[in-house]
DNA sequence: ATAGTGAGCCTTTTT
DNA sequence: GGCTCACTAT
């Protein structure tokens, strides 16, 4: 802290800027850290009090103007670092900031409010936990226990599961707390209806439940956030009087719940700085507001709106395809990106046969490039659903190219480090019945169902956690002698292990009782260790025959050295229920794989967009929950992709998928229409409007081509009617060219390689529309089809 | 109490 | 295709 202090007073001499009442007003001396800025960044930059939207587009420098905008406001003395709060939506993000922002104030800064809404939430509830009903070492539920805990809840209600899985009461109560709404006030609005009755009864007693738990879950950690800042004034002008300056990065994916938070917290001081892209709004599923972007300069009124238009990422066909793309979308407060950039080459969009086919494109360019001597790290397959990534995977794996796969299973959500976990949690407060259940017969002690039902039924007889049940119940004569036996070991296990907790540094209210005489400390990686050892769990896994048991174990050991990081298991545990991040070894190239939305903020030179296709992209899902806002939504997630390239984007769709067991048939996402024609090039390698074969540059490896031709020769072309074959549908792309340029007349006999014969119905330019003599109608792209 | 089988479900995105 | 749930057999 005296370091950083020191640092300022070096850095304010030669420019002091502290008493500059309007820094917009005109050009300071400048400081180093404002060099190389453009005229709306440095805006950004400096315009540091009142309230300030800041548009950024993508690619525009929005990270850099946000870590120069805190960084200024450090070196010009307008508030310490404990005066300044900072949200991002990840831990990535967060840990991003404060490394850049240290790096330009030139030391590390302590005491600065800089994290996740959540992990900034549940900071101020340990501050004043009992203001909402918690003890100060409350737990924070994951997915996991919610649902396991909903499940509890719903046994005593008459609720068709079939229709209301526990999963989808706690996603209304969780779409509930999003916008702000407790049991309460539920019952104003919406509480009425059928099954919203029960729900919302259920939601009640699931937080009766949590409060009796000690525990909260995500959407309480804002919540209760609100809650505690309207009964308790005198808390939240805490708050009020400490954040002088706030910032909020990604605006645009606040809910409800997170714009009342900022509201507060902002109120006294109205030095809120947002920063946000209405095009890039994902996460209106989990609950985000793209209305709070676009309404707030009505919340702040004289408000200032900058606009980041120089995108520094793209080239300019990239940009204007996207840009293209968004334009369709309406209710947008508008942005002109440009850039100052060289043409580069057009969209590429490129049609192909089906999945298997759209990988072996993709690999092979992957392959290509790689021989050529591109970077793997700077090549990304963007998709729309996770599962899409395994074909490429496959493809990947048989040409030896490195990738690896972004937001896969996160590490501390698999299962058996759950487990390691609630073992760990039931040490730390033995109150924990979701651990505790967790574990109690895992691995098998023959404590099955019965077992549990009676300690239950104590536990909620005696008003007392399971874990104190089980207590009285080994000292009864209620339980059968043998899980008697086995419960006593367990709890006798628990004890042991408990007094080899390292102590809580002060100012906690955990109550461990212990024997003092037996006080071992431990390092919480040993205390691990010991457990997962003597409690007979990794020898379970060890034991387990099934192939993903060793990679289990690692898991298990790598939990245990990772533990050591930590001074003690309390530490450890509050990490793990918030930061989630699972760090990838980043050291090989690879190619990345992800999620459109995990694609979110980076940005690659090449990328590939596959899966453009009605139905999955846009997801049909998303159109028939949500009609044109859903449409709306999946368009900018396109946009989202399209801007994540620098230099060359390549989409493709496929005419045929398979969907689980059984083929569909595919036309392209209607988002490749909406790309601007001087922006984009079909690709030539299949036709649909190029020509030329293959060879026109497409597949670079001319051996493997000519192979596959002659095999594609004669299992297709030879009998072209075989509908069993193994290769068939994965190499139609040696169509001919001619057939694929081919107008089919209304009414004209047609072979389908998939679909077998039929007859054409209507004709509406490559889309041909065909009654098949056994397929049924279909609709299909005229390459795919040939004269019979 | 538990392992194993079968039916029937659903398939997006995740701090 | 894979997962969860329920049921059956041991």
């Amino acid at each position: 802290m005296s370091g950083f202090a020191c640092y300022i007073a070096r850095m304010l001499d030669p420019f002091d800027l502290t008493d500059d009442p309007a820094p917009l007003a005109g050009p300071a001396p400048a400081a180093p850290y404002l060099a190389g800025l453009n005229d709306a960044q440095r805006a950004a930059v400096e315009a540091t009090d009142g309230p300030v939207l800041v548009l950024a587009g993508a690619g525009t420098g929005k990270t850099r103007v946000l870590t120069t905008r805190l960084a200024h406001i450090l070196m010009t003395g307008r508030a310490r670092p404990w005066e300044m709060m900072a949200v991002t939506f990840t831990n990535k993000a967060a840990k991003e900031m404060r490394e850049r922002v240290s790096a330009l104030v030139g030391g590390a800064i302590e005491g600065w409010w800089l994290g996740t809404f959540h992990a900034l939430g549940v900071r101020m509830l340990r501050q004043h936990p009992e203001a909402v009903g918690l003890k100060s070492n409350f737990t924070i539920l994951d997915a996991d226990d919610q649902l396991r805990l909903m499940k509890q809840l719903m046994d005593g209600h008459t609720l068709d599961d079939k229709k209301w899985p526990a999963r989808a009461i706690m996603g209304v109560i969780q779409r509930w707390k999003d916008r702000g709404l407790t049991p309460e006030k539920v019952t104003q609005e919406e509480g009425s209806g059928d099954a919203n009755g029960i729900i919302l009864q259920l939601y009640h007693d699931y937080q009766n439940r949590l409060r009796a738990l000690n525990a909260a879950d995500f959407g309480d950690l804002l919540l209760h956030c609100l809650t505690m800042f309207t009964k308790h004034p005198e808390i939240l002008a805490g708050f009020q009087r400490k954040f002088r300056y706030l910032l909020v990065d990604e605006y645009q994916d606040t809910n409800v719940a997170q714009y009342l938070w900022l509201r507060l917290l902002a109120q006294q001081s109205r030095n809120i700085c947002c920063v946000g892209d209405d095009d890039q709004s994902i996460y209106s599923w989990r609950g985000a507001e793209v209305g709070n972007i676009l309404k707030f300069e009505k919340d702040f009124p004289g408000a200032t709106i900058i606009r980041l238009e120089q995108n520094y990422r793209s080239t300019p066909h990239i940009l204007a395809a996207a840009s293209g793309l968004i334009a369709h979308n309406e209710g947008r407060l508008g942005k002109t990106l440009w850039t100052g950039m060289n043409d580069g080459r057009k969209v590429v969009v490129d049609g192909v046969w089906d999945g298997e086919e759209e990988a072996r494109t993709i690999g092979d360019e992957i392959e290509a490039r790689h021989a050529r001597g591109d970077s793997l790290d700077k090549i990304a397959i963007l998709v729309r659903t996770s599962a899409q990534t395994r074909a490429f995977e496959e493809r990947l794996i048989t040409l030896g190219i490195p990738y690896r796969v972004i937001g896969g299973p996160r590490f501390y959500e698999r299962q058996e480090i759950r487990d390691a976990i609630a073992y760990l949690r039931v040490i730390v407060s033995p109150d924990d019945d979701l651990a505790f259940e967790r574990i109690v017969n895992v691995p098998k002690r023959g404590l099955g169902e019965a077992s549990l039902q009676a300690l239950h039924k104590l536990s909620r007889g005696a008003g007392v956690s399971l874990f104190e049940a089980a207590r009285m119940m080994v000292e009864s004569d209620e339980m059968k002698p043998k899980p008697r036996g086995a419960l006593k070991t367990l709890l006798d296990n628990f004890e042991r292990w408990r007094t080899n907790l390292r102590h809580v540094p002060a100012g906690d209210a955990t109550e461990i009782v212990f024997d003092q005489s037996s006080y071992t400390e431990m390092s919480a990686g040993d205390l691990a260790e010991l457990v997962l050892e003597e409690s007979g769990y990794i020898e379970m896994w060890k034991h387990d025959r099934t192939p993903e048991a060793p990679g289990r174990v690692d898991n298990l050991n790598e939990l245990v050295s990772g533990l050591e990081e930590f001074e003690n298991l309390q530490g450890f545990l509050e990490h793990v229920s918030l930061v989630m991040d699972n760090e990838q070894n980043t050291t090989d190239a690879k190619v990345s794989m992800m999620t459109l939305h995990g694609a979110k903020g980076l940005e690659f030179d090449l990328v590939f967009l596959p899966g453009w296709e009605e139905g999955l992209f846009p997801h049909q899902r998303s159109l028939d929950e949500e009609g044109l806002k859903g449409l709306e939504e999946e368009r900018r997630l396109a946009y989202v992709g399209l801007t994540r390239a620098r230099h060359e984007a390549r989409v493709s769709y496929a005419a045929n998928r398979r969907v689980y067991n059984e083929w569909k048939n595919a036309l392209p996402s209607r988002f490749i229409d909406e790309l601007p024609k001087e922006n984009t090039e079909r690709s030539a390698a299949r036709g649909l409007g190029g020509q030329g074969g293959y060879q026109s540059g497409y597949v670079k490896n001319p051996q493997r081509g000519f192979a596959e031709m002659a095999t594609a020769f004669t299992q297709n072309y030879g009998r072209p009617a075989r509908r069993d074959g193994v290769v068939i549908d994965g190499d139609a792309w040696l169509v001919p060219d001619a057939v694929s340029e081919g107008r089919f007349a209304e009414g004209s006999r047609v072979f389908h390689q998939k679909f077998g014969y039929g007859r054409v119905l209507t004709c509406d330019g490559n889309k041909l529309e065909v009654a098949f003599d056994k397929a049924g109608t279909k609709r299909v792209i005229d390459s795919f089809v040939e004269p019979a």
